[in-house]
Parts: C-alpha cells; sequence; structure tokens
DNA sequence: GCAGTCCTGCAACTCTGTTGCATTAGACCG
DNA sequence: CGGTCTAATGCAACAGAGTTGCAGGACTGC
C-alpha cells in the first residue's frame, strides 16, 4: 500500500468539495483512504484504516461511500465473497476491468481495453456499462514453482 | 419461462448419475430447474419453485447448488446486488458473458464473445476465467418510446 | 440385513448491509 | 463572531443471504 501523503488528504478534500456538497471529516477521511490504496477495498477494510483516527461510525461510512459512488468519486464492485469493493473512481469510464484472485478475493483495477463491441443483445436490451471481470490467481496467491508458498490469510 | 418437459428432468438425472455420487431427488430437482430457467435464477426463486414439490430444504438447496457448481454443474454468478445467482453450466466455458439489467436485477447468459486477450495482467498474476459483464436495461425495463412503462416487480 | 457413509432437515448463528431517529456540526448569513 | 438551518453523523435495532453443527434418515456395498 502506498504511504498516505498531503496530497492524497489533499485531493479527496479537493474532490469534496468540488461537488457543492458539504465538506466533511469523514467524506474527505474515506476518499483519502481510497486514494491512497493500489486496489478495491471493502468495507471492512476501509473501517479498520479508518479507526486509525478518531471514531467514526460503520454505517457513516456506508452512507459516506454510497454518497461517493453517487457523486462518482467511487467506484463499486460486486465481488464473488458477497462483499462490496471499493475504489476512487478516477480514469474510470464506461468500460473497465478488473482482476479477481479466486484465492485471496484481491481486486485490482486493470488498465481499460477496448471490450468487445460487436457483442449481440436480445432484441429490447439496451447497454450501459461494460466490465470485464478477469478471475484468477494473483502474484501472492500463484503457486511459487520452486520455493513453497508462503503462507497467507485470507481477507 | 420454459415449460417444464420429461426432457428437463431426465437430463437432470443423466447430468447427476454422470458424477458418480449419490443421485438424491434433491438435486435431480434442483438441476432441473436450472435446466428449465431461460435465465440464472437466486437460491429465492429456486426455492419457490422447488416447493411445488415435496419439502425441500433452505439449506439443502445452499448445499445442492454448492454441489452442483463444484461438480461443473452449475454456474454461480456473483450480481450486483449481493445475491447469488445459479445456472446450469452446459455450455458455459472458460470465457463467458452475461447481461445483467441495472433496474430488475434479472440476469442472462449471452453467447460467448472473444474477450479481450490481448490483457495485460501485472506481473506475476495469472489468469484463469475471462467474464463480461454487461449492464444496462432489459427489454421488460427499457423505458418505452411510445407507451408508458409496464409495470413490474422488483425480484 | 447390517455397517458405514453420505445426505438431509432443523435450529441457531454470522456477516454484510439498511432503517429510524435523536443529536451534532458544516455552511451561510448578518 | 455568533445564530440558524439543515444535511450528515452516531447509535440501536433490524433484515436478508448464506453458513455451521449436529442428529437422524436414506443409500450403498457386502
Amino acid at each position: 500500500m502506498r504511504a498516505v501523503t498531503l496530497t492524497d488528504r489533499d485531493r479527496a478534500e479537493t474532490l469534496v468539495e468540488r461537488t457543492g456538497a458539504r465538506v466533511t471529516r469523514q467524506r474527505v477521511e474515506v476518499l483519502k483512504i481510497l486514494l491512497a490504496a493500489p486496489r478495491a477495498l471493502t468495507h471492512h477494510e476501509i473501517e479498520q484504516r479508518a479507526h486509525r483516527g478518531p471514531r467514526m461510525d460503520r454505517v457513516t461510512i456506508y452512507r459516506v461511500l454510497e454518497w461517493l459512488t453517487a457523486n462518482g468519486l467511487a467506484h463499486k464492485i460486486a465481488g464473488d465473497d458477497r462483499v462490496w469493493r471499493f475504489n476512487a473512481a478516477e480514469g474510470h469510464g464506461r468500460t473497465h476491468a478488473h482482476f479477481h484472485c479466486s484465492d485471496c478475493g484481491e481486486v485490482i483495477c486493470l488498465d481499460e481495453v477496448a471490450a468487445a463491441r460487436n457483442l449481440r443483445l436480445p432484441q429490447g436490451y439496451r447497454s450501459q456499462e461494460l466490465e470485464l471481470t478477469v478471475r484468477g490467481l494473483c502474484a501472492a496467491c500463484r503457486p511459487a514453482r520452486r520455493a513453497p508458498p508462503a503462507a497467507r490469510h485470507r481477507h
């Protein structure tokens, strides 16, 4: 995980301000956490990071995440473990790709791909968004070739 | 929804038999329901259909679905509403595409697409499966051009 | 028919996310 | 700077999907 720099906090604050809504400590804090993360985080992970600072309620985090998503500042990904994961939404268009590790559940964003546009939908269906999901093993979970796999934890 | 034909029941039975494990009423019944459905079903929907026949426990359905998935007879899809949906797995390869209706949550399978194979993963990551998700509005949820939209229910 | 195993049903539980409501604290105005 | 108005927060209770443990039932092989 990248270190939380002043820049992340400032960027977070600026982004929240730009929406025109209230700039609260909680919104800035959560967005800062997302900006500092190299991958999508679960609510649980965000909560843990948030609790290093002053108290912030579970529910507030849910509501902030919802608000960030509604305002286009964060992006919500449905994982395979029934848990939402959130990204800072910078640079996310209507077409993007994610990698899901089938072992540890980690989710990262991949560069955009020109996903199949020759896709045929049934009569009357309309497409709004495309998402390409790659499932596989991340570097940490991939069985090593020589050395035995390092001990890992799930989640 | 297609009518449940004798063929579906027979096919279900044959498929379960082929695994070598026990052929139970519950397994055949659930697989039959999946085979008869034109789209992915939630546990809840499967339960409702199953309850037209003799008693079958909620938990048993969960376990049967898990078993079907593990044996390659069913396919599990994470929807945007935190609910698993299940398909009969016939014809599902390692690359497939689904359509998720962002309004009613319906999930259907699309024909396979040759999804981006020029995808670049980070160092050390390995891909096992590709899934293309198209989000949009299904025919029922799409705002009509002339007539007002018909009344609908969620789920 | 008997033993052993696999599967099912039931109850209780966990975990993620939501709702209702009283209280707090940003934003704005003077 | 202090007051006011309202959106946002904290707290508690709840809801729904899925899981676990265990006792009893049903297949299977002999």
